[in-house]
DNA sequence: AGCACA
């Protein structure tokens, strides 16, 4: 079936995706670089052999997921294009809220008990217990692979036009208590570093403008910077 | 390439 004959879709469906970021990881930062279309009820990511690579966001509105697939068609999302298009099918958590829910009978493998296992051992304290974490802010993205860094007062924003310039940025920025400046480079367009007085504003600040898109082409994306 | 959620 030719992608466009999918019927529009509150859920869409993602792939090419990077396979070796972790689930949790991938599930937060794809909720982060999506909730600027709209409400996001759901992010589903399995890392099974059929399934990795992978994802489900359910937005609230189909026109959020609408213009989700046609804004971030291809946006370089932990260094690979994301390919989107509306979900075939409609999400569980939409089918019980409307009451058609039906448990599926299909074979259900215990690949993901595997799966479960696997990444318990490659992370070993993330003792936050069974992440219950379906509408509540998610940490920041992490857009390069990279291990997430802990929250500090530098923030780094990519994705920014190349004709951005740090006035524009300032003017962004500086609504928010603690803004100190801007600081980006010729030789590097597309990025920037803001600097807050401490952690707290400058995740305020990230909180806020995540997603901003300074063009239509270009949701900017916030991370702690390294130092 | 690959359309699920327990």
């Amino acid at each position: 079936m030719l992608t466009a004959d999918i019927p529009p879709n509150q859920s869409i469906y993602i792939k090419n995706l990077n396979e070796k970021v972790k689930k949790e990881e991938l599930k937060r930062s794809l909720y982060c670089l999506f909730s600027q279309f709209g409400r996001i009820l759901d992010v589903v990511a399995l890392k099974t052999h059929k399934l990795r690579g992978q994802a489900w966001v359910t937005f609230s509105e189909v026109t959020a997921a609408s213009n989700a697939v046609r804004q971030m068609q291809n946006f370089p999302f932990y260094d690979k294009p994301m390919r989107l298009q509306y979900a075939k099918e409609k999400a569980d958590c939409i089918a019980k809220a409307e009451g058609t829910f039906e448990q599926k009978d299909k074979k259900r493998k215990q690949e993901e008990k595997v799966e479960r296992k696997r990444e318990e051992t490659q992370r070993p304290n993330t003792a936050n217990g069974p992440s219950a974490n379906n509408g509540v802010p998610p940490p920041p993205f992490q857009p390069n692979g990279q291990e997430a860094m802990p929250p500090n007062n530098l923030l780094f924003i990519q994705n920014l036009p190349h004709e951005t310039t740090s006035i524009m940025l300032q003017l962004l920025f500086e609504q928010y208590p603690g803004f100190k400046e801007i600081r980006m480079t010729e030789a590097k367009p597309g990025i920037a570093f803001v600097e807050f007085a401490d952690d707290v504003q400058s995740s305020m600040a990230m909180q806020a403008l995540q997603g901003f898109k300074i063009t239509p082409q270009n949701p900017m994306v916030i991370s702690f910077a390294k130092k």
